[in-house]
DNA sequence: AAATTATATCGTAATATTGCAATAAACAAA
DNA sequence: TTTGTTTATTGCAATATTACGATATAATTT
């Protein structure tokens, strides 16, 4: 189908996979390393600086700000991106909730 | 297309985003979260579990297995599903190595 | 051997995602 | 007003994902 059953999980199931999924594609990857290394605000320097077209880059930005990882202004013409640092830091502590829940590494015989 | 253009990102980002991609849908995460809860190899028991059939969480088990995150010994006519605890801690810091790659919080006028 | 149990795979249908060309929209500059 | 610049949207086409029923496989049990 194609289609997730989202009401079959919980709140929180269903907003980790929204952001990892946002997270799910090497160009939004991309996206975010270049944000994170100029440390600032950008206009689509970003069509430059990934091989592929505008109109598939404006997408990925706009999945990413779609979870709330990314802010956008506009100026002028252009529009001034950057990481959303409260979102990112919340997002970084809900996947450690995941990853810490993993307590000791007790032998399964697996 | 919906075909990933691989080649243009580098080998790191195709990872990142192939244990992103991954952890991108609830099943998988309930998956993982019981997985954590029982702390423990589980047959299974999954399918009593999480409200999909089968053959769904089968493909979904095989997809977590496909990036190591976890790993199945047979026993018998089950299999037993557990977390790779060595991976688990490497994709953990994979992702903390992005997260952590913000810095400060410049304000940066968005 | 036959039946049972547990899991994987196949086939199919529906929806989602990715990508690009073309175009639109919004603003700035001449 | 016209021209250029930048970003978003639309309209495809191709591929991927999700889901389930049916079936296959493999080991255990009777």
């Amino acid at each position: 189908m194609g289609v997730t059953k989202t009401e079959n999980f919980t709140t929180h199931q269903n907003e980790l996979a929204a952001l990892a999924k946002a997270l799910g594609h090497p160009a939004r990857i991309a996206i975010l390393q270049h944000l994170l290394k100029v440390n600032a605000c950008i206009g689509g320097e970003l069509v430059a600086e990934i091989p592929l077209a505008q109109p598939t880059i404006s997408r990925h930005l706009q999945a990413l700000k779609a979870v709330g990882l990314l802010q956008g202004t506009i100026s002028g013409t252009s529009v001034n991106y950057c990481i959303n640092s409260a979102r990112w830091r919340e997002v970084q502590q809900l996947f450690n909730g995941l990853f810490d829940t993993y307590v000791a590494e007790q032998d399964c015989g697996c």
